[in-house]
DNA sequence: GCCCACAGGCTAATAGCATTAGCCAGATTG
DNA sequence: CAATCTGGCTAATGCTATTAGCCTGTGGGC
């Protein structure tokens, strides 16, 4: 029986594998089951490399979550002001339209309270502070910095969660649409750097 | 063996108890062992006024469609323009506030090509068009209401999406950045109607 | 070059879940 | 009062994760 030289970036990027393969619901339907098929070994011989099916997924969100992280940094580089919002805005959009699943793995708040979440917490505010770049030049005052940020997500994230889960039913271009949220948002950032 | 008495209304009920009772994820952790617990019956007999745990969490669905639309209608009620907007979207956050689990049940899309959904679609679309409502009085054209409304829901629900999730990790107070929020989605609607 | 230890695979067993089949009793209706 | 049907049940199947314990290939020390 020869081994499969497993590790545990081999079995967290089988299972992204898996999940990006699944739709938008793929880190939810994520299986232990799916991934020993993919890699080629039994269930539990994934446990050798992985603490379980918790730990598994913490491990494709933390990697989902980089991935996220740089593409932001990416369409920020090079750009300000309302032109690097849109870059990044559409960037997100991008990321979460090729791998669903994996933007809503990404998605997955760490557990402030759990010490195994601390690394995704610690990637997650990465993210959190890529976006808080593109503020930079607008003028929005210091402590108005965190609703700005909060604003922008909203309307980024509210826009892509409902438009995979199929929330939006009209046939009416999600484009134009997206770039209406994206104005606005902008909009919205221009108010609190005057008000 | 006395009967339980059970109907679908009374399954449902259970079920919409059993995951309320659950936190935010209440809906995605549904099952029908908690639901026959609940009911004092065995797994299978649920399977008697249920087709099964899809067809139950459709059921759910629409219970939690509906009262989002009431309370959507009801906020809207007597107010218009800005004001139509700040209290139905404050009304929506209380509801997702108060019952995690169905907010999130409501957010469950139906498929269009599945009849069993048709019931659960056409409920969605009422809620939508409850929203419609309140962009009466903007005077945005008629072919811009579409964004109108899916930027509005974008904000709101991506909020919502954010808190519930724990996406928001610093301390700042949530209720000032809702407002930001929503501030920024009338200035957005406005935009569209002057356009 | 051999031996030993350990890493990494395996099978077996347990437990929770949904679902289906088939039985049986209580209620309803002719 | 009998017949039927409705709504409960138990038993069985198959999927999931997880744990325990075995066994073997591989690599390091002598």
């Amino acid at each position: 029986m020869p081994r499969a030289g497993l590790s545990r970036d081999a079995v967290v990027d089988a299972a992204l594998a898996v999940a990006d393969a699944a739709g938008p619901s793929g880190f939810d339907t994520l299986t232990l089951a799916a991934v020993a098929a993919r890699t080629g070994v039994a269930v539990p011989s994934l446990y050798k490399h992985v603490g379980g099916l918790d730990d598994l997924r913490r491990g494709v969100a933390l990697v989902s979550v980089r991935a996220l992280t740089r593409r932001i940094a990416g369409e920020a580089m090079g750009r300000s002001g309302p032109d690097a919002v849109r870059a990044v805005a559409r960037g997100i959009r991008s990321y979460a339209t090729e791998h669903p699943a994996l933007y809503a793995a990404a998605q997955h708040a760490a557990d402030p309270q759990d010490p195994a979440d601390a690394e995704l917490g610690a990637a997650g505010a990465e993210a959190v502070a890529a976006i808080a770049t593109v503020l930079r030049g607008f003028g929005v005052p210091e402590e108005r910095t965190v609703d700005a940020v909060r604003m922008l997500r909203a309307c980024v994230h509210g826009f892509i969660a409902l438009e995979q889960g199929g929330g939006f039913g009209l046939p009416d271009s999600l484009d134009e649409s997206f770039e209406v949220v994206v104005a606005t948002a902008v909009l919205g950032i221009e108010r609190l750097a005057t008000a």
